[in-house]
RNA sequence: GUGGUUAUAGCUCAGUUGGUUAGAGCAUCAGAUUGUGGUUCUGAGGGUCGCCGGUUCGAACCCGGUUAGCCACCCCA
């Protein structure tokens, strides 16, 4: 047999890198339920097509796709090699696959919307937390299998949603100690607008993609990059300008105003991102002021290009090395998609396994994160044990975790024991405190030991 | 999908131009120590050198392939 292993891109996760994971996850979930968001979990399944031609070209070639069952049956080879041409041939391949793992939970959101709308009551809120597939090559912070933790409105155009969205991001990053994380917004209709003045509504993604590398390959690999895309000597000038504008989130706005201004959409995303960075700069409202932490960044584009509205994304404290930890948008007809149309929504999503990479490099895990057991009971010998057997069970009824140590072993293993499980107290009854009713309490932590009564340990605060 | 790089004990890593039986630290186990660990000392176990093939009298070392990790590109959380 050969070594064991795990495919490539996805992980065991340990207990103490469960527990820090489940750290984060319940920080999220949390504040998703502090703001009325219902939990929501699809399968990790979907058809195919569902998923298909929703995430861009390069979207598409990383789904994972579960090859069909039963294809070695030999009543229908010939059928099923005709339909091994057409995957060869990059066409329809119903035949050999018809289901893939989930990409994101986005798109699974949609469809569960678009079959259940006439149940749900809008708006409708939902959070989930789910691991998605992405057939890319792994590298640092990118993995095959990750956990997306999402939150969506859908059913309303108010701007107030994504004003809670910034306040849960904020909430969130603040209280897992990465206060100086940094929120970017734009929106899809500046955007537009800029594709409308420089060659027409079509030419967005063009643009989009080009714009978006600025900060990677500066201004000069931009133009070139925007020039081989077809874009004129002018045109590429007025991109120029666009890029060149800086400053604070009014300075940037002032700026936009005359390049886009005159563009109604234009006008309307300018006045979206001035009215959502403006929710937060009265410091006395009683919501989170993530003001400092909200930049408004004209180059944000985002690659998924079901995005209409306002669009976030969330970097990590500069002093990581790490892509972006989060990211969403307001998408006018995500459901149209699936055949009801007139469903706008917006929505987040946290990034979970990165973020867990940032909080370990920066170490910003409580140190309490691996408290599993509270107490352990030492064993010495088959009568001292039983009874401590006992106070143990009396312990767990009041709720304490506790172990009683399986074999009476030497001291140094017992105490190597509690030391590796993170155990704070342990609790050692021999023959003498058995027969007195009372126990040693060691606190590990401070080394201090108390001499307690049986009754007075099970009153023991831990 | 493209490119670079790495793979030696449970972990972190040495290993000379290719040369006899592949090493260290930490960890583990046993003892010094019969009821108070983390210090110290002594000893022990543990490796088909990622896998497959080739060159050679001889390969951990050179060559080809393959798998996996890491890194970058594309793209993205």
């Amino acid at each position: 047999m050969a070594k064991p292993s795990i495919p490539q891109g996805t992980r065991d996760f340990g207990p103490d890198v469960v527990r820090k994971r489940t750290y984060i996850l319940q920080t999220i979930r949390a504040v998703f339920e502090l703001y009325g968001f219902q939990p929501l979990e699809t399968p990790a399944m979907e058809n195919l097509d569902t998923l298909m031609g929703k995430y861009g070209e390069e979207g598409d070639k990383l789904i994972f796709k579960i090859l069909n069952n039963g294809l070695d049956n030999p009543a229908k080879e010939g059928q099923i090699r005709a339909d091994f041409e057409k995957v060869l041939q990059g066409k329809n391949s119903s035949g050999i696959t018809e289901r893939a793992l989930k990409y994101d939970l986005t798109i699974p959101f949609a469809r569960y919307v678009a079959m259940n709308h006439g149940q749900l009551s809008f708006p409708f809120k939902r959070y989930q937390i789910q691991p998605v597939w992405r057939a890319d090559r792994p590298q640092k912070g990118r993995y095959r299998e990750f956990y997306q933790c999402d939150a969506d409105v859908v059913g309303s155009q108010a701007l107030l949603n994504e004003v809670e969205l910034v306040s849960i991001y904020h909430e969130v990053f603040t209280r897992l100690g990465l206060a100086d994380y940094e929120l970017r917004i734009n929106s899809r209709k500046v955007l537009a607008a800029l594709a409308e003045i420089c060659g027409g509504a079509d030419r967005i993604t063009d643009i989009t993609v080009a714009i978006d590398k600025l900060d990677k390959i500066g201004p000069d690999k931009v133009k070139e990059e925007l020039s081989t895309r077809g874009l004129t000597g002018d045109q590429i000038s007025i991109i120029e300008k666009y890029l060149n504008i800086t400053g604070t989130n009014e300075e940037i706005l002032a700026s936009l105003s005359p390049l886009l201004g005159e563009n109604v959409s234009g006008k309307n995303g300018i006045a979206e991102l001035d009215k959502l960075a403006g929710a937060f700069t009265s410091p006395d409202s009683g919501h989170p002021t993530p003001g400092s932490r909200l930049f408004i960044d004209p180059t944000l584009a985002r690659g998924l290009n079901y995005y209409t509205g306002i669009i976030f994304e969330v970097k990590a404290p500069a002093r990581v090395k790490m892509g972006s930890i989060g990211g969403g948008g307001r998408y006018d007809d995500l459901t149209g998609l699936f055949g009801v149309p007139g469903i706008p929504g917006v929505g987040i999503s946290f990034g979970v396994d990165r973020i867990y990479d940032v909080l370990e490099e920066l170490q910003l895990f409580p140190a309490d994160v691996h408290v599993g057991t509270q107490v352990l009971f030492f064993n010495l010998g088959e009568a001292e044990s039983a009874y401590a057997f006992g106070l143990l069970g009396q312990l767990r009824q009041r709720g304490v975790r506790g172990e009683l140590f399986h074999e009476n072993s030497k001291f140094d293993k017992q105490f190597k024991y509690a030391e590796k499980k993170n155990i704070p107290f342990v609790v050692i009854i021999g023959e003498k405190e058995m027969a007195g009713n009372s126990c040693n309490l060691k606190n590990l932590r401070t080394g201090e030991q108390q001499t307690l009564s049986a009754a007075a340990l099970l009153q023991y605060t831990f």
